[in-house]
DNA sequence: GGTGCTGACTTGATGCGTCAACTAACCGCG
DNA sequence: CGCGGTTAGTTGACGCATCAAGTCAGCACC
């Protein structure tokens, strides 16, 4: 039961902080994470989504936001008209460096500072081996 | 990282699994569940709300739609006309325990049956100190 | 070279959560 | 009493997630 507590107050702690500092949701987040560490700052959405673990239907709807509000473009892929690849704008890379440091660190105090760097080796090996219940067809990656 | 992966996906699959086969949010089983053990089946809104980890508001609104499917009565209280007093109806209750074995099933087979014995108690003890960090003022209860 | 199938998105409707505003009941005090 | 302040709860608007349906490009086979 304290496992249900933190199930569902951690991630939304961590999204308030995101949300009220940058005005972004921890999925807005993990897409631009997800575009700046790939070459040519661009992905396609697919993989997108499937780095930041959500639908292609969400993954569209955020990008259009984002696209809104000047983060990324979208265009074609030039050999696959199918294909749709996302690019991190400037202006989307420096907004993401400005959320950054806040959030790593709010994630810092709320667990990293919270626990022994024992407990800290535990809880991934926790991590993972759950994940693999909840979500076979993915090891412990990232 | 691992842990981001945890902490979103746990939930979505733990309420993938409620509302798929009863139809239920995790909140609203909560509520549920809280008014079950409560004597009298009956509980106030305020109290219910901390017990489920929600806001008022937001418990108003559930009660509300639980209320449409008759599964609860609602009705201001003798002494204290603020006070409003939720009602486990026995439709309600029958409906949860319908609802809570294969809930419960879920529950131990993505978290249980995935860990040892003494790593559910590092978990536990984990938990426990996130929990503290992220929202002081609330021990280890339940 | 059309016809049908699959893959990669996109869109629109619906539902839940949140925030801010509102109502109504109690409390204390002159 | 009656008046401000507080407490408990409700409501409405808005945003994001999800699901089902739709679009449109490639591919494969005749």
């Amino acid at each position: 039961m304290s496992l249900a507590g933190l199930m569902f107050k951690l991630p939304g702690a961590l999204d308030v902080q995101l949300q009220r500092d940058s005005g972004l949701t921890h999925f807005e987040y993990l897409v631009l994470a997800g575009l700046s560490e790939s070459p040519g700052r661009s992905r396609r959405m697919s993989d997108l989504a499937g780095f930041a673990n959500g639908s292609l239907s969400r993954l569209s709807h955020v990008v259009k936001r984002l696209e809104r509000r000047g983060f990324v473009v979208r265009r074609p892929a030039e050999d696959d008209g199918r294909i749709t690849v996302a690019t991190l704008t400037d202006a989307g890379y420096e907004f993401l460096v400005a959320a950054a440091p806040g959030h790593v660190q709010t994630v810092r105090e709320y667990v990293i500072d919270a626990l022994t760097p024992e407990q800290l080796g535990q809880l991934k090996a926790i991590a993972d081996q759950i994940l693999q219940r909840v979500d076979p067809g993915k090891p412990c990656s990232e």
